[in-house]
DNA sequence: CACAAACATTGACAGACGTCGATGTTTGTC
DNA sequence: GACAAACATCGACGTCTGTCAATGTTTGTG
């Protein structure tokens, strides 16, 4: 009982389209793009896109919870939820003063993310 | 029956933080932040972060369905889905040649995004 | 120390999302 | 025209996510 050749040596087949993976290795990794989808999804909202923009505009480039709840038209709660997956995704820096929490943008995170982009 | 001075002209108090809005203009609008949002979402995925990866790093920068689903380790169905996705974002581009879907990258789509970020 | 203000946290709920199996559609082949 | 291959679409299911009301925590004030 012999093998088929093809299945010893498998020829690339021009008919078929499906070519044996050329390059795997210039592909980004499962790990990498976990890590990339991450960062994306924390941004990929549109009231945390707005909070960015906000703060970035604010007087001082800071801003605290009542000054951003109001404009974006979101309870309290919801805006705190939102400032808090900034913060830990690495766009925003909270800076408590007083009873007041000051939001800041971390200066280079955007154009970090950007590059990102560009390597993909 | 008097009002309060303070709620006829609402000073503004040193000691509060919450300064009303200094320039709201400047801040992106909200639809805005829901278009960016939304080309945001299509890419925060893994595996869609892979399949715009693979099909970038195969031969020709063009592939076809039958050569990402198994490298990518998902079903067939859930790989067209993510390909609709890229496609409807505007990321990648389908032709069908014969029995296959050949993808291929939009040429400036990332960087676009890339430069939509700068802009927030 | 009691009270109020700013903010975070919790619990709950509706809607969106990723995934798959099953099925439909198109194209080439015998 | 029957059949197979490549791909899209559909239906369903579990999970994640955005939102709010209620409550907890911290800080300043009288």
């Amino acid at each position: 009982m012999r093998m088929p050749v093809a299945e010893l040596l498998p020829v690339t087949d021009v008919t078929a389209c499906c070519t044996p993976i050329a390059n795997a290795d210039a592909a980004i990794t499962p790990q990498q793009a976990e890590l990339v989808a991450r960062t994306l999804k924390a941004l990929a909202d549109p009231a945390r896109l707005r909070l960015l923009s906000m703060v970035a505009a604010h007087d001082g480039a800071e801003a605290c919870v009542c000054d951003l709840t109001e404009p974006l038209g979101l309870s309290q709660p919801t805006v705190s939820h939102h400032l808090k997956v900034l913060v830990d995704a690495g766009f925003l820096t909270r800076s408590k003063r007083a009873t007041w929490a000051y939001y800041r943008l971390v200066p280079g995170s955007l154009d970090a993310v950007a590059a990102l982009l560009t390597s993909v």
